[in-house]
DNA sequence: TCTCTTTATAGTCGTCGAGACCATTAAAGA
DNA sequence: TCTTTAATGGTCTCGACGACTATAAAGAGA
């Protein structure tokens, strides 16, 4: 770690990539591009480019965000670190160093295709697809970890209002760990539990209550500030 | 993402560090060498080091854990990814994007300066240390980080038995436990979860058990195959 | 040798959280 | 109006956990 020279070493390129997910039609989705070109033209992939000279992967996965979803407030939105992949041969290319990065929307809007030509979109999320092709490079593996962190994520800290608009109920607010667990919650005990935790969530002022849907009209919660949530809420069985 | 040129981009330079901890009369102890050159001379650091073109950092860091500590079976040593750090300025020399890592030692033997010249030391590690100096580039931040992903791992994972040798009391782990939360458990009650959590301990045949200690012979147990810890062994109270 | 200290191990008891389940309320839709 | 749907409120039981007490088996020191 001494003395050393800027081109006394093959030069690695960084980059990051990103697992953007979003909550729409009750299910898990995840952003996808399809390459354009080669290697692996053509099949699907997670976003990401290369970390500029003068940024952070941080401020670099921002900014590929912001770039791939077409969203305009990104400030706001959770971006987490997940862990750094770097077999040396993980691009038939050159040296490739990749920062994985989480990302929760709300509200995902349609994506009509980044900065890259290529296409992008929102697709389910379905932890074993058999049919499915593989994505390219290691992403299904990036993915996986991914999902993995995210559902592990929810059972200790705050995250689920992440994927929530400012103003929620505690209907959407179950649905978003249902469709990141796969697993079906009692509304009643689920209720019981996010309000038996301080700081999870608070109700909007006012008796504000949310109509226009079936059934009998659900309050509104804003996000509290609590990241750790003792105690935590678990998923129902020991699933991965 | 597409069709570049390795030399388009200012080269980054990729390291590893080692947050390495081990526990030593019932503390937790960290090793940390002494930096020779500058910048940062006469300051303690983690250890670490260059990422070689032809491995990944999880097999640098193996490499380096190997130099570092003098160990010669490194092969079964926990060792796992903690985050990366990218700050454009975090070294002043160039642009060194760092991969961190997290290792477990048991039974610490002493160590002598790796391969570097500087001195390498297992220090005690105290969480809020007011009196001490700094240590070098952002080390402090990694540390810390380790340290709490490493107190987290414990609650739900089987993780505490890395820090115990083949074979090891339930007073043993027990005082790894307290070690890494800087808090009491009550021997009875630890016992009992232990032993309730399928997969996490398993006792040695033959009924063996350690004398030569103080206190009535404890039995031996080994590391059980699990991994996830259902449920969890939470720690006393809400500390970071 | 006898006693004290130390540590492991066993058991008890009260509290609390969690899941299962039922009942009621209030809206939309037919 | 009647049915359906979802939110909300309540009860019950079981099991985990912390606090605590008791017993067993070794070394240390008198």
């Amino acid at each position: 770690m001494q003395g050393y020279d800027k081109y006394a070493f093959e030069p690695f390129a960084v980059t990051v990539d990103l697992a953007v997910f979003t909550i729409r039609e009750g299910g898990l989705r995840v952003l996808l591009v399809e390459r354009g070109e080669q290697p692996y033209a053509g099949r699907r992939a997670l976003p990401g480019g290369f970390v500029q000279p003068d940024e952070s992967a941080e401020t670099a996965a921002r900014r590929e965000l912001a770039e791939e979803t077409g969203l305009s407030d990104v400030a706001g939105l959770h971006l987490e670190q997940l862990r750094t992949y770097s077999e040396p041969d993980r691009d038939p290319r050159m040296r490739v160093v990749s920062v994985a990065f989480t990302a929760l929307v709300p509200n995902a809007p349609d994506v009509y295709g980044g900065s890259d030509a290529a296409r992008a979109d929102w697709l389910p999320y379905t932890e074993h697809r058999p049919g499915y092709a593989p994505l390219a490079f290691d992403h299904d593996q990036v993915l996986a970890d991914a999902h993995d962190r995210v559902g592990a994520k929810l059972e200790y800290t705050g995250l689920a209002t992440a994927f929530c608009p400012p103003e929620f109920t505690l209907g959407e607010l179950r649905q978003v760990y249902q469709a990141v667990w796969g697993a079906e919650l009692d509304p009643a005990n689920f209720r019981r539990k996010v309000l038996a935790t301080p700081g999870l969530v608070e109700p909007v002022p006012g008796a504000a209550r949310l109509t226009g849907g079936r059934g009998k009209p659900a309050a509104l919660y804003r996000a509290g500030g609590a990241t750790a949530l003792h105690p935590p809420l678990l998923r129902p069985e020991g699933r991965s």
